[in-house]
DNA sequence: CTGAAAGCGCTTACAG
DNA sequence: CTGAAAGCGCTTACAG
């Protein structure tokens, strides 16, 4: 029955049919109305409900109280719930960038690790922006089961409060007790450093995020130093946030300095920043990989199609969700995490993009 | 204070120097705390907090509850908060596919709308599918204020039960009370078939969603209708997941048969669904636009980076999100929504893809 | 094995 | 303007 009727138009305010409960609100079936059509306590009815029956509930009642449940349809209220167990089965996944392809792929991971006994919500900020420590304080409030944080800041770690159950996800350089899964993106910004320097570029430029995220800060220092050792000068002088059409814009005010420079190459720390940068180099008549190569961290699936075709750095996207779902797990069923948690392997996937590319 | 150690190594199990507070648990500070240090009852505090002071709270309680809250770093409890009042400050979107870069924008927009008032949510399941009933009987459990529903199928709203304010996104097609903000995809649609006929294309593949999502088979049906105008030959026998991968391989079998019957273009339900095509079209030496057209719907900002770019249907997801969010906040008003909703416009954006291509 | 009762943290009539 | 009290829907010791 979809009593939408009462939400969007009083068409009938006097004839309603509705409510053809004894309800204490809009038709809201309670642990009470089971219990009283079950002929057993409330408690019998929370017991069963949360399948801890063995040695307290007897097979009879048992069967009484499902029977009424799937009669009346009860399903138990998670607030109540929630707040006589001092917790919900919330699980919140808090990230900067949800709507980037490659979250796709790690929800999917999380998902497939906490199972059903957990629901997943997203905490969603504007595109690339950490949410604030008040958005934060706010989702704290509704006391999730636990918290899954991917590439956080120092300062939003700092700043939060006591969580409880927390896993850190692409944390790399984060300073945290809390245990993590991390990508080894420093090793992944080296093999982009040697693959540049093999291809005989001289002067590179660094296209970074500007929220501040560790693991941003981690790709552009590894990077910084697997080019100083190649003898590569690195110009890193412009951050956007993780948007296509504003990596676009930055890069277009940039190039003229940068072509100035020498620049022969720019390294994007993520593939959507390589993506505004291929867009406008097409606009701006610059040739890729010939007068400029373009790299990015992810290979997202469209860097495969693109055109160059992106060299990128691999993160297996899916592990990640899988990895940091586990632990959480762990962490809920009270077990020692070992320290100090995950690295998984990045790796170098070489496209048209630099393929070939040479310098001055 | 981070009290991490709490929960990942109890390091100091004896020497542990909290709680500070005569505290429920956990170091929680309750609005009973903050009463009794401003010495006032629980109600002021909670008629403060939730701004309902005027004629019932005087100025000095007033400062006296907001010191004792600032001293106390005082939240209010989501839940206990929740279940008083009978319904939370949560607005969940319930969407298909979350991961999509064309969802950035819409969740961009719905958080423009409805402000901080309310905290947004996102229902996540694995990419292209909508949750499942039980999924949303939990989320509901939540009493959320609101509901908002993104690419409906016909099933899912009739199996959802009655959830209090809803607002339903690209829901072309959708017979529901709900008031809606769809995208005008028919025209859509139209406007692809008159382009490809325009180019002198005879029989056209229809590469489909699996969801059965209503708007997928508005843009299908319109296409049909529009095609069959022309004069134009249909094949639609293929569907897949919002999924690259499982476009390209779905394309890849469906190939030799749509070659055998002369199909010399392929108008894809979603860009994504497009880019997939356009992949295994590479790989398999099969030239586009020359030899196969490829069209898609949404716009993504890929698609202007595309080798080639894709012609496609734009479709406005920011005035998506914000439109149904304004439409939400009046529906938590208590306001009547004009009916029938609102239908935004679609453009024909035309690149590479189709550029020029020809037929038999 | 069972139920009455207390409690989770808050909000809202209600009486003053 | 103020506070004591009831209640939101559930779960968990507790006594039997």
């Amino acid at each position: 029955m979809f009593a939408s009727h009462r939400y969007y138009r009083c068409m009938h305010p006097v004839t309603d049919p509705l409510p053809a409960f004894p309800a204490t609100s809009a038709g809201r079936v309670t642990a009470a109305m089971v219990a009283a059509r079950a002929g057993v306590s409330t408690a019998t009815v929370s017991l069963v409900t949360n399948g801890k029956t063995t040695g307290r509930v007897s097979a009879e009642n048992i069967a009484k109280v499902e029977d009424a449940v799937a009669e009346l349809g009860y399903v138990v209220d998670g607030l109540g719930s929630s707040l006589a167990k001092g917790r919900s089965n919330i699980v919140i996944l808090v990230a900067p960038d949800v709507s980037n392809p490659f979250f796709a792929k790690v929800i999917a991971g999380v998902r497939e690790a906490i199972g059903d006994d957990y629901q997943l919500l997203l905490s969603v900020t504007d595109a690339g922006l950490t949410p604030s420590p008040a958005d934060v304080r706010n989702l704290l409030s509704l006391r999730p089961a636990g918290l899954l944080v991917d590439a956080p800041s120092a300062q939003f770690l700092a700043e939060l409060p006591s969580a409880g159950p927390m896993v850190l996800l692409d944390a790399a350089g984060v300073v945290s007790d809390a245990p993590s899964v991390n990508f080894d993106v420093a090793r992944g910004a080296e093999m982009l450093a040697d693959h540049l320097a093999s291809l005989g570029h001289r002067t590179v430029a660094y296209l970074d995020s500007v929220t501040g995220t560790e693991t941003f800060r981690v790709r552009k220092e590894a990077f910084c130093r697997g080019a100083a050792a190649h003898g590569i000068r690195v110009v890193a002088d412009v951050a956007t946030t993780i948007d296509m059409g504003a990596s676009a814009q930055a890069f277009a005010r940039a190039w003229p300095a940068w072509a100035q420079t020498g620049v022969s190459a720019v390294v994007c720390c993520t593939d959507t920043h390589a993506y505004g940068v291929l867009q406008e180099a097409r606009v701006a008549r610059i040739e890729v990989p010939g007068q400029l190569a373009v790299t990015g961290f992810d290979d997202l699936p469209f860097s495969a199609t693109s055109n160059p075709g992106l060299t990128t750095v691999h993160l297996p996207a899916g592990e990640l969700g899988r990895a940091a779902g586990r632990q959480l797990l762990l962490l809920l069923a009270g077990e020692q995490i070992p320290r100090p948690g995950l690295t998984l392997e990045s790796t170098l996937v070489i496209r048209g993009s630099t393929a070939g590319s040479a310098a001055d």
